[in-house]
RNA sequence: CGGGAUGUGGCUCAGCUUGGUAGAGCACCUGGUUUGGGACCAGGGGGUCGCAGGUUCGAAUCCUGUCAUCCCGACCA
């Protein structure tokens, strides 16, 4: 399918996907220029290419958070330890993670100060004081900020030490409406992850293990990497009011009662980049949707050094109209062969590539070379910017449509016991075929999800809105299923 | 945090076993020829060998410690 060289085509600076999926993740990531490695553990730079996909996201996010009437707002990145004892379970979850700032001015601080691994405490703390009334509700505030989680294995862009996010955190009068904030916004993540990142997902409920904590219902997006493992892309928590408790958040309703809040907060992160990477990306390395590439079109003049000139005072041309276009388009001038030029742009994952030489010259058409397929046609110069557009949205659709192709391929549905799984397992070792997703039934006890973890290292994703299959019987125990659950090995 | 591996010009690595003047390929700079899938020739620049100690007349090489990265586990977005 991909139109290669004699050479092969292949990177010779990228490992395979086949060969080892890590190394291909690292090889990939590099070479397209998307981060770097600092002396700090765990700590990345998010480079110019990397960053520009993350704000990309961020404005296709902060779009819709403003449409359904959120606003930004931004808190202090250091929380005072007493905050974190507020809420049992919270600090039960966050503080093997927490890095601490512990002297300032050259004085120990009385108080030490933790690096946020997230806010709900600081904003808990706040809103208690924001809210009186019911006429203050309610509170509908996001974050863009940086968060600390010290983790102890890291992978750049899955999990850092730091990294970039995004959090809401909202305060309503009753449990319904809180609760509709927190599917809402589920929502929203979905159609943006979907849309602008083309990654299918799979939307639904996390298991009480597996939940925030602090929250009462943790729910997520989940997304298929072509390894077959999951990432989970974002979350939304209901909270009830256990933070409300916490941190004293009240207010008076109509009645002149004085009420708990109902929180809720949700949140995406800079993994997004990593998920897209490792849905999309192929062995040439990066495969970029087109809608939050950074370059969209790479302009390269090819032909020999004669008709240079004339070549490139047209290519001037072209580039001006896909920019009136609103294409974010390039040229590569540089004095390097055309084939060079190529290879590197590929690794880059630039969606369209336009080649124009004499003979296209002579013709009056660019060729125009697609990312994802490898496909080149031959374009009419008069066509050129329609026909990029018609093929920008045409690769962000297939990219789309096989990342949902590779997803259904690799959900096994028909897997009903442990034994079966273990089978399963086996023969995907063998013939060296990723294991996937697997929907099983699930009792409901955490020690049956904890026996299986245990054994194959599948841990629940979420209890699926819409299960394609409803099962009977637990996977584990045998006994009736209270949900249907996805089981996968996860970033 | 446990087990394994690695750390030498910008990149990929050799040299280490058996201590003795730091190497190769790629990249970079200059000039020329080239350019439709990773060009070629000639000349040139660049490294206190991750860091800190130690052993030694002498350490990239041996010893101790430390940091980082990668892989495999336990913990997590």
């Amino acid at each position: 399918m991909f139109v290669v060289g004699k050479k092969g085509g292949i990177s010779k600076e990228i490992t395979p996907q086949s060969v080892d999926f890590s190394r291909w993740y690292i090889d990939t990531i590099k070479k397209a220029d998307l981060m770097d490695y600092t002396p700090v553990r765990g700590c990345i730079v998010f480079k110019p290419d990397g960053y520009e996909l993350w704000e990309r996201i961020q404005q296709a996010m902060d779009r819709r958070f403003k449409e359904t009437g959120h606003r930004n707002a931004y808190f202090p990145m250091l929380i005072p330890e007493t905050f974190f004892e507020k809420e049992k379970e919270h600090i039960e979850g966050f503080s093997p993670e927490l890095p601490w700032v512990t002297e300032a001015a050259g004085e120990k601080l009385e108080e030490r100060l933790a690096l946020r691994p997230t806010s709900e405490t600081m904003i808990g703390h706040m809103y208690s004081q924001w809210i009186q009334s019911y006429r203050d509700l309610p509170v509908l505030i996001n974050q863009w900020a940086n968060v600390f989680r010290w983790e102890k294995r890291t992978l750049p862009f899955l999990r850092t030490s730091e990294f970039l996010w995004q959090e809401g955190h909202t305060a309503h009068a009753t449990e319904e409406e809180a609760r509709e904030e927190t599917l809402q916004m589920l929502e929203i993540y979905r159609e943006v992850i979907e849309e602008e990142l083309a990654i299918p997902l799979f939307v639904g409920q996390k298991t009480p293990s597996e939940k925030f904590a602090g929250a009462i219902d943790t729910y997520s997006v989940e997304a298929m990497m072509k390894d077959g493992k999951s990432v989970q892309a974002g979350t939304s928590h209901y909270m009830g009011t256990n933070f409300a408790k916490g941190f004293e958040i009240k207010y008076l309703d109509k009645e002149n009662q004085l009420q708990y809040v109902h929180t809720t907060s949700w949140g995406t992160s800079t993994r997004l980049i990593g998920s897209m990477i490792m849905v999309h990306g192929d062995d040439h390395g990066l495969v970029l949707p087109p809608r939050v590439a950074p370059t969209q079109v790479v302009m390269i003049p090819v032909g020999p050094s004669k008709t240079r000139d004339l070549v490139v005072e047209k290519m001037h041309h072209l580039y001006e109209q896909l920019k009136a276009s609103d294409i974010r388009v390039r040229m590569d001038l540089r004095d390097e062969t055309p084939g060079w030029k190529f290879n590197e742009w590929e690794m880059r994952g630039v969606p369209i590539r336009i080649e124009l030489g004499p003979r296209d010259l002579e013709q009056n058409q660019a060729i125009l070379a697609r990312r994802d397929t490898g496909e080149k046609l031959p374009v009419s110069i008069e066509q050129l910017a329609a026909q990029v557009k018609e093929q920008l949205e045409a690769i962000q659709k297939d990219l789309f449509q096989r990342a949902l192709q590779f997803q259904s391929e690799h959900m096994h549905l028909q897997i009903n016991t442990l034994e079966q799984l273990h089978q399963h397992l086996e023969i995907s070792e063998q013939e060296n075929q990723v294991p996937g997703w697997v929907l099983a039934g699930w009792c409901g006890d955490d020690e049956c999800e904890a026996k299986i973890k245990q054994e194959t290292r599948f841990t629940t994703r979420n209890i699926p809105f819409q299960s394609p299959v409803e099962k009977e019987v637990c996977i584990h125990c045998g006994q009736q299923a209270k949900h249907t659950v996805w089981f996968a090995r996860s970033y």
